[in-house]
DNA sequence: ACCAAGCATCGTCAGCTAGA
DNA sequence: TCTAGCTGACGATGCTTGGT
């Protein structure tokens, strides 16, 4: 369906937090055309030199250019998909959702194609071209309890005693930040200083864990005892207190795993693991379309860099025609 | 201004796969 | 065998665009 689609139409994908993600040789740009209209592409050579374009899939178009073997069997996947789309009324849907789901992940054909074809870049196993930002979300700690604000923000702690706190609002790539507890010697009642390793604290956010309320501290702010400054550098401190009142709108609260008993604990746990699966799932999927954007966005480059060079070589052709057999008339 | 169609994005589910 | 991750499919939602 979807490739069916991205065929006949060869969008342009949506210019939007990803770009530049990518070295590509050339530049492609979508015309402003509209809705099913005949793709144009404006494809931007490396000697600065701007060529119109059209979509080379659908094209009947004769090349003289024999791709390379790993890109024919890329392109035959992805038609085959599409007359597989099509004929949709004669397969049924879990024979079609059979042969989609074999597709190997864009990751893998992507580095694949970039093993055996030189500049076409590579997804990285960790999003290493994402500098600066805190760590994936398939690389956090294992949790023992999760916690959701009344902002939508998620509360994990890891039996560490680490806290991460993942931003939902934030594409997932910088929404995870890593808090550790460190329960030094007798901190005052319903008190606990912990340590703060995040980079991108506004100092007024609140969140809450099991039983007490946590108050993000700016660094300025003189709470923390001073020797828990000196022995983490430039850490800024944070106090867990303990709650004023009944809990605010949207926060889950949950027993640790050692401790239940009851029914409702146990439902408890389950809610709990399910949402900490839908949290990983839904940033999971993020990246994954993330990643099937680059892929796209790769291909199509590949196509524009190809259909240039089978225009320049078709021309080259037509002219040693001329050169070789010169007119009689 | 209103509406409908198209499109993009997101969250969730389900199934597959690779690795432990 | 189990589990975590990946990804297609699906439905919901919001935005854009063209027509009236």
């Amino acid at each position: 369906m979807w490739w069916h689609q991205h065929n006949l139409c060869f969008r342009h994908p949506i210019e939007e937090d990803y770009s530049g993600d990518l070295e590509e040789k050339v530049s492609v740009a979508g015309s402003g055309t509209g809705r099913g209209s005949p793709a144009v592409t404006l494809v931007q050579l490396p000697s600065g030199q701007t060529v119109h374009v059209q979509g080379v899939i659908q094209t009947p178009q004769p090349s003289v250019i024999q791709s390379p073997q790993i890109q024919t069997v890329q392109v035959a996947t992805i038609a085959e998909t599409d007359e597989s789309a099509d004929s949709e009324g004669v397969i049924d849907s879990h024979k079609r959702r059979e042969i989609l789901s074999r597709r190997p992940s864009y990751r893998k054909i992507l580095n694949e194609l970039s093993s055996d074809v030189p500049g076409v870049p590579k997804i990285e196993e960790e999003k290493s071209e994402e500098e600066g930002t805190p760590p994936n979300i398939a690389t956090m700690a294992v949790p023992t309890s999760i916690y959701q604000t009344s902002t939508g923000q998620y509360i994990a702690i890891a039996q560490g005693g680490t806290i991460q706190i993942s931003n939902p609002g934030s594409d997932g790539v910088q929404g995870l930040q890593a808090l550790t507890m460190t329960n030094s010697g007798a901190p005052p009642p319903g008190a606990t200083i912990v340590q703060y390793a995040a980079q991108s604290a506004d100092g007024t956010q609140q969140f809450f864990v099991p039983g007490s309320q946590v108050v993000v501290q700016d660094e300025e702010t003189e709470l923390a005892p001073s020797h828990m400054a000196a022995a983490t550098g430039d850490m800024p401190t944070y106090q867990i207190r303990a709650p004023t009142t009944a809990l605010p709108q949207g926060v889950v609260m949950a027993a640790s795993p050692g401790s239940l008993h009851s029914p409702q604990q146990l439902a408890e746990e389950a809610t709990r693991k399910r949402e900490l699966r839908l949290m990983k799932n839904r940033e999971a999927a993020k990246e994954c379309r993330r990643r099937k954007k680059e892929y796209v966005k790769c291909l199509e480059s590949r196509v524009a860099v190809l259909e240039v060079q089978n225009k320049k070589l078709i021309e080259e052709l037509e002219t040693l025609k001329d050169i070789c057999s010169p007119k009689t008339d």
